[in-house]
DNA sequence: TTAATAAAAGACTAAAATGTCTTTTATTGT
DNA sequence: ACAATAAAAGACATTTTAGTCTTTTATTAA
């Protein structure tokens, strides 16, 4: 689950990726990736084609979504909610000692993953021309 | 690992406490209590004594120890460093795209932990009554 | 100095996360 | 239609993390 951001944009060039060569690119075990793959494609993150000359990609309107949509499709979305401390009785009627600092930060993390997209942080990347290898 | 702040506070009182009272309080099973806490108490973060009237307490020492002590001893800290992405070239000298706001919030989240002691934090959490109940 | 108390330590089990392998289904070129 | 390609799906294995239970060791009070 960790290692995953890397993928969505090794497909953003257009054409198709089979998942062999993102596996590679990415040095993450072809199958686990693949089971993650499915699960973002099926959440409409991404998209696929069977067959030759298939593979995945990723069309216009998904790299304008927000890296926050792939860290809640994986993750889910506790990172940009709760109490920091972990304490559930923390609101904002009862807030804990940090409480109002939490929810700078936090509100600071959230508006950064939802105003960043896919595709930006992508060209971006390429720019700088990162590998997406581990090490 | 994760319900743990809960405790050491709860042992801020000067006298001792005793690990089931403490487990009770804070709804966790008693023995992985322990476990965590031994651990604590190796490190040296909180205190222990064995036998009759024996139990966990924190000297004043302890209690000036920020709360990232707690978070390093617990988790390690891979939260104050590294890449939010996961992306290990990102560096100084090559910056994934977001790696300057990572930082950001990162330093913003250090300051706090750093700054706010096991002590102060308890201070406040007990004006403000809150149970350390799970729910 | 013994009995009771309470943490320390370690072996063990269960659950969740991670990772692997096999089979099925859809697509495409021949 | 058929063979080849590639993702989808799901069963299975491994590893890590969480949680339980039992035994040992230290302390104290009688």
């Amino acid at each position: 689950m960790r290692a995953v951001f890397y993928i969505a944009h090794r497909t953003t060039d257009g054409s198709r990726v089979g998942i062999k060569e993102i596996a590679e690119q990415v040095d993450s075990p072809e199958h686990f990736l693949a089971k993650i793959l499915q699960d973002l494609s099926r959440k409409g993150l991404i998209q696929s084609t069977k067959g030759p000359n298939g593979g995945f990609y990723i069309d216009d309107q998904s790299l304008k979504r927000p890296l926050a949509d792939i860290i809640k499709a994986l993750d889910g979305d506790d990172i940009f909610t709760g109490c920091g401390m972990g304490l559930s009785q923390c609101s904002e009627k009862n807030p804990c000692p940090l409480h109002k600092e939490f929810k700078k930060v936090r509100n600071q993390l959230s508006r950064m993953l939802l105003t960043t997209t896919i595709g930006q942080f992508n060209k971006d990347l390429l720019a700088g021309h990162l590998s997406l290898k581990k090490e």
